[in-house]
DNA sequence: TGACATGCATAAGTCTTCCTTATGCATACT
DNA sequence: AGTATGCATAAGGAAGACTTATGCATGTCA
């Protein structure tokens, strides 16, 4: 198959003209004037080597061959066409939000709900990704990831700033007749004692170089998975106070210290894009978020 | 469905990326530079407002929506270089020929043979029109008219001049013991008394104003059928000499009288649009009808 | 391990091509 | 007859496509 098609833009002038059967009314359609149609047909016809119009006066009709070739034309535009409308419906109906399972089942899942019903023309589909995984940056419209800095050029907003400090149940805390200090932590078991956060809440709590290596290393990675285990009494978990409000409202959790920590500049951050500043959807769902997080008393 | 495509030279770039999942290879294919392409891709992505290729180094990659684009999209770029590789294909093995039926069946019909034995990838298709219908100028690719002019701009050679005389079986001639001078003939029925060119001939013959009205009118309209009729013995027709050569040479006509006469001008032309003139089946075409002729004698 | 090759991104400048404007022509309509 | 409509054509202009040149990142090979 030869590959050189004629000029896509007589091609495309053709293609109008021949539905038209006007090339005026082809040039109102693509926006230019009837010369310019007339013009582009011509080019293609010489290329060609024959006539696919034949000009009757005031009128045109297609000739054999061109009629033969409109046909064709006409369908292959048509589905171009229709893969781009596809697309842009789909994509403008669609957010695709990538979001670290931290927030999206402390944060998003519950809350999601609300934007649904504020927007019941986008679908959301959320793409979580565990801790040993990386953001789908590309499939996505938004992303919500804890680092400390969303990828280069990206807009960003700050969402939760990574704060952290143990939490634990209070029928846990019980079984060692409560709390009082830092230390009291050390006499049960930690949920994820590989958790870095450890080292830096007790440093700040003033037990440095705290030994957690005789621990059993569980690993969870996800601080939803962190949390539950935490509320079911199986340890002490390090946790983000925010995400765990819910829970101690509903004394599941208590949180024993005020001291929480944060690793400098480390936050949950919702980035997307520039190229999808002007998204409708990704700015509806950006402006949720930020409605959410001031109702919350977030900054 | 919202008419508006993106630009056409950067889906043409996407679809050949999308192809070769290289902005390289798919400059090469296009005839441009690998920048060229990536210009235009990104100027895709920013119009559709999401990524369609990930970059990765020295690679790149379909994202979701952009293999969803590309299958599509290569689809109807196939069926788009499908169709007009058809055209040609069929454009450039099929020679139509518009020929009134005169010069198609006197002419043509019997050396075309020749024809499609020197040229056996040209399928000649005749369109023989009568002589109240016009050769079909837009549909064909060399036309065979009878004619003062061809239409304008087209280029045009003389085929044969249309000169015309007298013609009838030798048995006819016989039924009036033969044919001495022109008066002769009225003693004959004539094929087609309301042709034109019985007056100009008497005329030319000495026997001005003759009054051919209370002949039957049987009004042919095609010298071949005219000359059946008369080498059926049914009538004096009126010919173009060079037309009947063969009939003469077998004895079924006979041409009574060297006086030949012609309307100035008025010629048998072979003639095509100026796009035509680098075609090549029609210049095979042109100097095989030229070379026929040669042999026959004409200039 | 450093030198080189490969492939994409980007900026600046050029040049082509497409399009508009303006006009003419033929014809249909009133 | 006069006007409106539709296509053709020429000349000029503006948008945008493409090239050149360069940078960057990374994979490859000696």
């Amino acid at each position: 198959m030869s590959n050189t098609l004629p000029p896509l833009s007589a091609i495309r002038a053709f293609e109008a003209a021949s539905r038209h059967l006007s090339f005026t009314k082809a040039g109102e359609e693509l926006g230019m004037t009837q010369a310019a149609v007339s013009y582009q047909i011509r080019l293609l016809e010489d290329r060609l080597g024959f006539q696919l119009f034949t000009r009757k006066t005031r009128r045109i009709e297609l000739t054999e061959h061109g009629a033969e070739l409109a046909s064709k034309v006409v369908d292959s535009f048509t589905s171009l066409r229709q893969a781009f409308e596809d697309l842009t419906d789909k994509n403008a109906g669609q957010l695709v939000v990538s979001s670290n399972t931290t927030f999206a089942v402390n944060w998003l899942s519950n809350r999601l709900v609300h934007f649904q019903m504020q927007n019941p023309d986008i679908a959301v589909r959320i793409l979580p990704y565990g801790p040993d995984a990386h953001p789908r940056f590309d499939s996505s419209d938004v992303v919500v990831s804890a680092c400390k800095a969303p990828p280069k050029d990206w807009i960003a907003h700050e969402v939760v700033k990574a704060t952290f400090t143990p939490m634990l149940s209070p029928v846990l805390a019980e079984t060692i007749g409560g709390i009082k200090q830092p230390e009291d932590l050390l006499k049960l078991p930690l949920v994820d004692p590989q958790d870095p956060w450890w080292d830096i809440w007790f440093a700040a709590a003033g037990i440095p170089d705290v030994d957690l290596s005789s621990y059993p290393n569980s690993r969870m990675g996800s601080q939803a998975l962190e949390a539950n285990r935490a509320i079911a009494g199986q340890g002490v978990a390090i946790l983000t106070p925010y995400f765990c409000k819910n829970a101690i409202e509903t004394g599941q959790l208590i949180q024993p210290f005020e001291l929480t920590c944060r690793v400098e500049a480390e936050s949950w951050f919702l980035s997307y894009p520039p190229i999808n500043r002007t998204s409708r959807k990704v700015r509806l769902f950006r402006d949720w978020v930020a409605g959410e997080l001031k109702r919350d008393g977030m900054p």
